[in-house]
RNA sequence: GGGGAUGUAGCUCAGGGGUAGAGCAAUUGCCUUUUAAGCAAUGGGUCGGAGGUUCGAUUCCUCCCAUCCUCACCA
């Protein structure tokens, strides 16, 4: 794979060779380990007189990482390796480790994975080290990294030289950024521990976590187009779940009233810097509640994952600092367009909407302007979005929003029928979307558990091919019959991970907080 | 998909119609508490790819590829 002119590697090469000859094997087996250097240097306590030096070096620990900085001086050479948790710096002398193993040392490049036994010490210039008794090579790197350089000035600041920047290689060589860049590594170690908090809180409140499919005969439960592909011994067409919704809620028929799953969606649509084609979400549904009960766990949700991932609620993002605590502001999406715009949208006639989005040159899709519902949601998202700095939950949708939530409780099942008619009145959901810098951060509802009502919103949508759009979704009729079965009254919430770790992160792009994210392939 | 920018050594970058530049890394030598180690010497390039203009192209032109930004798309 790599080019074998490179000078590097052919040098690698060699080195490789005459470890070989010199009769040492440069990929063994294992090393017990039996120090982190996090440990090393947390627990190390300078010994003041002889005996306690003699002490130390009595004590003799066994450490493991990679070469990440080296210093030859001779017959006594410095290295930084780095292990999981940080980074160390190692002494080797000749007179203690041997003549081989200094011969070797000497075949050794930054990106080896070496060994040492030793103690732990405090050089001169004052850095916690461990001076190596033994160095064993545990394995030979033929690839070259990077050489980035750290300077630590007087006044403690870091400053790194020729920092592994190229985006572009970041993404494609993920091991290597993980390696040499640390901000890197401490993204998704934050990843991490936001997942583990989200997890945490839902088991507390009694969530259990299940699993649902990714491959699905029929896609649902989101408006998205999916990724095809095909099953070769059944000879069948199968879809790439587009979200895990119509899944859990008839684990919520089956009797599961509390129930997550954090799953991989995935979405056929463009990419920008808060779009991934394959992004991770956790969606939860619990029985008996309702979507202000989802409103409190949303919040509760975010602010432990920034405690427990930070140690505070207070982030900056971008230069924008937001304040995650609770309880965040809860408002009804018209009354968010009536403060910002002067208009009552749910009592003035569709035409005046029109006009004034028309005063205002927001364009609107032809196929839209029919209804009026979808007019004042696209009208929220044009005027009202961009203010929705700090966290909100921005409540009550139109219906034609989502065929999955139930109506407000404040109608009758009659004046639903008749208001359907009406092209003038708007019916409202118990939906909410949570916004944080402008972005929405998920999506929640009462769901809809009126088997006749949901039927004949699924039958709209998808005559309709939802709002206008060229793709149809499929009608779903098991999970009809699921909600015919009956549901109990339930609540779901869907929470986007990647951009909550974006906010958390201060990452620019979602490619920052996904490991490996999607790129073009390179032609040879 | 539209528009803009970028692509030069392993990494970070300069340059520019006539033999390709720097720092770091590499190689050789000296150096047993150094730390952006140091000193001396040396090697390293299909200048993203394919065409075109030209006596001559890495440089100018066209197309292609990739990446980033932006718009469109996207609950």
């Amino acid at each position: 794979m790599q080019s074998e002119q490179n000078e590097l590697i052919k040098r690698r090469l060699e080195e490789l060779e005459e470890i070989k000859k010199l009769g040492v094997n440069p990929y063994p087996h294992n090393f017990k380990v039996t120090a982190s250097s996090k440990e090393i240097i947390s627990s190390f306590q300078d010994p003041e007189n002889d005996e306690e030096r003699e002490n130390q070096k009595n004590n003799l620990i066994r450490i493991a990482g990679r070469i990440i900085a080296i210093r030859r001086m001779g017959k006594a050479t410095f290295c930084h390796i780095k292990d999981c948790e940080g980074r160390i710096q190692i002494y080797l002398r000749k007179d203690d480790i041997g003549e081989l193993s200094y011969k070797i040392l000497k075949l050794l490049d930054i990106g080896d994975i070496i060994g040492a036994e030793g103690f732990v010490f405090r050089t001169k210039t004052g850095e916690i080290s461990v001076h190596a008794t033994e160095m064993k090579l545990l394995t030979k790197s033929i690839y070259p990294l990077p050489v980035v350089k750290e300077e630590i000035t007087e006044s403690g600041e870091k400053i790194v030289h020729d920092a592994f920047a190229d985006v572009e290689l970041r993404y494609r060589q993920r091991y290597i950024d993980l390696i040499v860049n640390e901000n890197v590594r401490n993204t998704f170690r934050i990843r991490m521990e936001v997942i583990r908090s989200i997890k945490n809180t839902l088991e507390r409140h009694k969530f259990i976590e299940v699993e649902t499919p990714t491959l699905q005969t029929i896609y649902g439960g989101a408006n998205a187009r999916p990724f095809v592909t095909k099953h070769n011994a059944l000879g069948i067409e199968l879809f790439l779940r587009i979200s895990n919704e119509l899944f859990l809620k008839r684990l919520i028929v089956g009797g599961f009233d509390r129930v997550y799953e954090f799953v991989k969606d995935f979405r056929n649509e463009g990419i920008d810097r808060t779009h991934n084609p394959e992004f991770t979400q956790v969606e939860w549904y619990q029985a008996y509640a309702d979507y202000n009960d989802s409103m409190d766990l949303f919040e509760e949700i975010i602010e432990n994952a920034a405690m427990d991932s930070l140690g505070t609620t207070v982030i900056n993002y971008q230069g924008t600092e937001i304040n995650l605590k609770r309880p965040w502001k809860r408002l009804k999406m018209t009354e968010v367009i009536k403060s910002k715009t002067g208009l009552d949208v749910v009592n003035m006639p569709l035409s005046e909407i029109l006009d004034y989005m028309k005063k205002k040159n927001i364009d609107i899709d032809a196929r839209l302007t029919k209804s009026k519902g979808l007019v004042i949601a696209l009208l929220f998202e044009e005027v009202c979005e961009g203010d929705l700095i700090q966290p909100v939950f921005i409540t009550d949708h139109p219906i034609e929003t989502t065929p999955l939530c139930k109506p407000l409780r404040d109608y009758s099942l009659e004046q639903i029928e008749n208001m359907k008619t009406d092209p003038e009145h708007v019916i409202f959901v118990e939906r909410f979307e949570p916004y944080i810098n402008k972005w929405e951060l998920g999506n929640s509802y009462t769901e809809l558990n009126d088997p006749l009502l949901q039927k004949c919103l699924l039958e709209e949508q998808e005559e309709r091919g939802r709002g206008g759009e060229e793709e149809i979704h499929p009608m779903d009729e098991d999970f009809l019959r699921a909600i015919e079965v009956g549901m109990p009254p339930t609540t779901g919430v869907g929470l986007g991970v990647d951009r909550l770790v974006m906010l958390l992160t201060n990452s620019y792009s979602i490619r920052d907080v996904i490991f490996f994210p999607l790129m073009k392939p390179l032609d040879k």
